[in-house]
DNA sequence: CTGATTTTTAGTACCTAGTCCTAATATCGG
DNA sequence: CCGATATTAGGACTAGGTACTAAAAATCAG
């Protein structure tokens, strides 16, 4: 006994979604309908045709292949800055920060946007990154502006503290706690001594 | 004037490698020559036609979606998965990702690598990092490929631990430590959607 | 039950982006 | 110039459709 029409194309979309790459033909002996009624069907519901559908995904897969991170010099836009001591950027969260899931910046942005701001509050061009202690204390959605503070907290020998603190609006969104290595110009990168 | 078969051949390869969606009639138009040219061409390198080209590439996609999170949020590019018990993603250190005074990595690239496996890992529709605690143990140069692994160390109500070591050959260069945040999705299932 | 309406089916012409095949030219090396 | 290779042209056929017309079948209202 065949089903309504109304259950018919329930059961037809959740098909197609599943399974995009099938073909009308196969649909309609699924159903036991003739192919022009499974047509008539995805016209109401706007399916596209097989070819589009699979075009569609492929499509979809191409511009994940073409994600090639464009990840600037410097992470955020410094507004203030005293060497050796303090230092602010801003950073616009947009749409290719955030996850398309859930429209939540990625981690990454916000502890690049930390740790470049660490890197250039010291006075020597050669800092590194050696540890970092970091909290996510908030989410941090698209379009939001972000606010990172950085402070050096302490130095000795070749090793520089910076605390860094993000905010979006009066909300801590992300702390860190950067251990900075003051590198020397030397090519070599295995043996770091502090020289400076 | 025409450049040689042999010529055409090899570029006719790197673009349709390009750009799969391009159809006979745009090739010839392209190389200038016939359609049948291009027919010829293709049958000779074993290129297949458009559609079976963008089958593929559709299916590919499809494989792909299985994984808790779309390709294109991943830094690097994973080689190996289990979800919620390890990974392992692999990224190559180019110009773009090293400072410029000494070649050395930028932190933020191999902490980007690795936080984004330590989401990926994650078997949920959505993974937040909440806190971090890095340690960037050896710097690492341009034209360097870094192996990034990742293990769930352990998991309870919402919270997921993954430890992620990266390696340049055989030299620990990165390790992390994440606590993860995870949300279910709403709907519970195996089942995974297929956008239409 | 009848008549109207909705739903389904059938069939036609046309489309794209091809395949496979034959046959006629064009171009090049020796 | 000849012969081989390369290119082009054309016809017949394919899948998986669209767009349209028309008719048959099923369903609903009174």
């Amino acid at each position: 006994m065949r089903k309504s029409k109304k259950e018919r194309q329930e059961r037809l979309q959740l098909t197609i979604q599943e399974n995009p790459f099938v073909t009308d033909e196969e649909l309609a002996q699924e159903f036991n309908v003739s192919v022009q009624t499974i047509r008539l069907d995805r016209m109401e519901l706007s399916i596209p045709e097989l070819r589009e559908r699979i075009k569609y995904v492929a499509e979809k897969n191409m511009q994940d292949e073409v994600r090639s991170l464009p990840i600037e010099e410097v992470i955020g836009d410094i507004i203030d800055i005293e060497l050796d001591s303090s230092a602010i950027s801003l950073f616009d969260v947009k749409k290719e920060h955030v996850f398309t899931r859930n429209g939540i910046a990625r981690g990454h942005h916000l502890f690049a946007q930390a740790n470049s701001l660490a890197v250039a509050v010291i006075n020597d061009e050669m800092a590194l990154t050696g540890k970092a202690e970091i909290k996510f204390t908030q989410p941090v959605k698209e379009g939001s502006r972000v606010i990172a503070k950085a402070k050096v907290t302490g130095s000795e020998k070749g090793w520089t503290t910076v605390v860094v603190s993000s905010f979006v609006g009066s909300d801590l969104v992300f702390r860190g706690e950067f251990t900075m290595f003051r590198a020397p110009s030397s090519e070599k990168g295995e043996k770091h001594e502090a020289r400076n």
